[in-house]
Parts: structure tokens; sequence; C-alpha cells
DNA sequence: GTCTATATTAGGATAGAC
DNA sequence: GTCTATCCTAATATAGAC
């Protein structure tokens, strides 16, 4: 593997160890063992690092999230596009956890983490949609523009704020409560009859509580 | 007024307006026009400022979280409430806009911060816990549990996710949304024939989306 | 491409006079 | 209590040899 690349995968995994403000130049050159002057051959410091990281993050998030909008989910795949979802964030979550101080120091990437929000919404409205549409649930449009900000809002942040409760990172079951989190808000607007949802739903609620403070060996 | 509190007073100031990390003790001594040497006379740095800001929120907060769980809330004041709390937050809040990043260089407030946001879990619980007791809505133990959590990350969240979208900071409009997405959420669970709770949340609702994208001028 | 050695800078902190 | 002058340190960045 060349040395440019193997610069930012090491990068990528001590910003999300440490931390992005704790890590420098001269850190990750030590992790590579190489001379930080090689490293800054191959990159000008930290920012062309990070700037190239949130390249690549911003092209796999916003192709998971367009998923759902070119075209509707199946019922039982919501959950696993929600897992998906949280994998991705936990996959560059040095982000979420100073999102504002890197946006600050990183200017031109305020825009488009924005815009990837902004389609973050559109995601969620568009499975609200579909799962209305189709006659799961039964929604205003109103309180479903709500939900599909709301849902925004929890991914983006429950990784965050479970570290914050917890002191710990994201594991399974963190993930598996933040996705439960999210799908039992449909739970009052379930449709009489649709016995095949709110079955999927319960089912997922009791594999949670079965879980709460144990292992994460079996879940997923 | 003394030194030590002017310190203190433009010091929350400067944070909440640069962000924390974009102010150092000479920056602050300069807005106060001391010397540095003056400034390290009174606080040995930006530790112990932070400290004693921090102190001094978490008195507030805790005062405010208390209110609920001590003594119900009438149901009108249910809103004041969630305003107090955005306002509580709007004024510290360059705690919240890089909330990660301080707790770690400040390890002695992650505890104390952490036990807040359960103290408002346990706050939002009991908000929840009256409407239900009262008649106004009609909601299980799990999803009132789910609930409270919902709440307590939005309260946390909300204004920072404001920021981020917006690029602005905390405006009457914007926390009257926040208001307004979280007490939506009771809708569902209203039950038939509390109108008068039924009203207050259409009259609310009216209000927020005759007033978004305008001026903040006619709102509380 | 990679190294060693060194330069630059800014934030944080103190000593000692007044 | 306040100031001036100065110091220390860590992060960042570059020059030039190999």
């Amino acid at each position: 593997m060349k040395t440019k690349d193997r610069i930012l995968q090491y990068s990528l995994q001590l910003f999300n160890e440490e931390g992005e403000q704790n890590v420098t130049p001269v850190d990750i050159a030590n992790v590579l063992e190489i001379s930080p002057g090689n490293l800054y051959y191959h990159y000008k410091g930290k920012d062309p690092i990070i700037h190239q990281l949130f390249v690549d993050f911003e092209e796999e998030f916003k192709m998971v999230l367009s998923a759902p909008i070119t075209k509707p989910l199946e019922l039982s795949d919501n959950w696993v596009y929600f897992y998906i979802l949280f994998e991705e964030i936990a996959d560059f979550r040095f982000f979420y956890r100073n999102l504002q101080s890197i946006l600050e120091r990183y200017p031109d990437l305020e825009g488009r983490f924005r815009r990837l929000v902004k389609l973050k919404i559109r995601a969620m409205a568009s499975i609200i949609k579909t799962l209305n549409d189709t006659g799961f649930i039964n929604i205003s449009d109103i309180e479903a523009g709500q939900m599909a900000e709301r849902f925004a809002l929890q991914l983006t942040y429950w990784p965050t704020y479970q570290t914050l409760l917890d002191g710990g990172v994201s594991t399974p079951v963190s993930i598996h409560r933040g996705v439960f989190g999210l799908i039992s808000q449909l739970t009052p607007y379930v449709v009489e009859g649709a016995d095949e949802f709110l079955a999927l739903l319960t089912q997922f609620r009791d594999k949670m509580l079965k879980n709460s403070g144990r292992s994460t060996s079996d879940i997923c």
C-alpha cells in the first residue's frame, strides 16, 4: 500500500480514537513509522488530510442517503438501513465528535456538511412517506415533516449523546438502541391491522430489552 | 464591578461569540483592557474561568430542572418551561457548541455534565408522566421512557443542530421551532376529548407556521 | 520518497517592578 | 491589583542531504 493511502487510513483511525484535536502531524508520522518530513511531502499538514477524509465520507454517505429517495425501501429494509447509517457515522465519528470546531477550522467543509444533513432530512422524509403511502402508518404531512427533521437530528447526534452518557464509544448495543429510538416513534401512527409492521416493532423492542446491559454478541 | 467578576462576564460573552477554542487568555485581557498578567493574577488561565462558568451554569440549570420533578407543572406551563430551558442553554451555548472537546480538556466537568443530562431526562419523564396521569395524553411506560430520552437529546442538541443548518445563532424563531419540535410529538398521544390540550397544540403550531421565515418580533 | 535537523509561531504562563 | 517584560512549550512547517 502506498504511503499516501496509509497516511489517510491511519489518520482516520487516530482521529477516531483520540479525537482530531489531540492528534498532531508528528503523532501520525510516528504511528506510520515515517518521518514528519515525509508526511509533509505527501500532505501539507492535517488540513488536506482532513479534507480528503471528508471527501471520502461525503461520497459514501451521499450514496447511502440517496437510496431511499431514488427507490422506496421494502418494509423490512428500514431497520437495516438505519443500521447502515449509524455504522457509516461510526466509521467517521471524529467529524461528529467535534463537528462545530472542525467545520470552523475548515470552512470549505461547512456548506458541504450542511448539504449532507439536508439530504439526510430528505431521505428520512422519503422513508416516512413510503410507510404512509403503503398503508403501514397514517401520519399528517406536518407531523411527517417534523418526524423527518427529528430523525435527522437523532441520526446526527445519537452516537455523540451516547458517548456523553455512557462514557464509552459506539457499541452494537448502543447502535441498536439508537435504531429502536428512531423506529419506536412510528408506533402511535401504525394503522389498525398492519400486523406485520407491529410484529416487527414488538420483536425489535423485545430483543432490545432482553439485551440491554448485556454483552453485544447476539445482536445483529 | 470587581475585575474578577468582569473577567467571568466577558469571558462568557467571548466564548459564546467566538467559540471557546478561539479565545486566548490574551484575548480576554484585551477585551477587558487589562494586562495578561493581571488576568493571571485573578484566574490562572482559561481552565479555572471555564470551571467557574460551569459551576454557575450547573447551579442554575439544576434548579430549573428540579422544578417539574418537585412539583408537577400546570398544563400551560410546559411551553414556558421548554422556552426557559432553551434560553438557559443559549446563555451558555459555548459549552454545547463543542461539548466533547471541552469535557475532554476539563475532565472534572465530564461527570457533572453527565449528571445534568440524567437530571434532564428525569425532568422530561416527570413532565410526560404528569400529562399522562392528568389524562391529557395516554402513553405506555416504554414509549414515555423513549420520549423522555428523546426530549433530553433534542434539548441538548437542537440549538447546535440549528446553527449547523442555518449558519446563524439561536434566534427566538429557532427556539420557538425547537419547542414545537418537542411538544408536537405529544400529538398522537392526546386522548379524545382533551380539547384544551389539542387547542393549545394547534394554536402553537399555527403561530409557528405563520412566523416561519419571518422576522422574530411578534413571537414570545 | 524519505530522512535529519532546524525554524517559526502562537498559546499559555510567570517574575518582579510599581 | 496592576503592569511590563520575558519565558516555556507544543504544534506546525520547511530546508537540504540522501
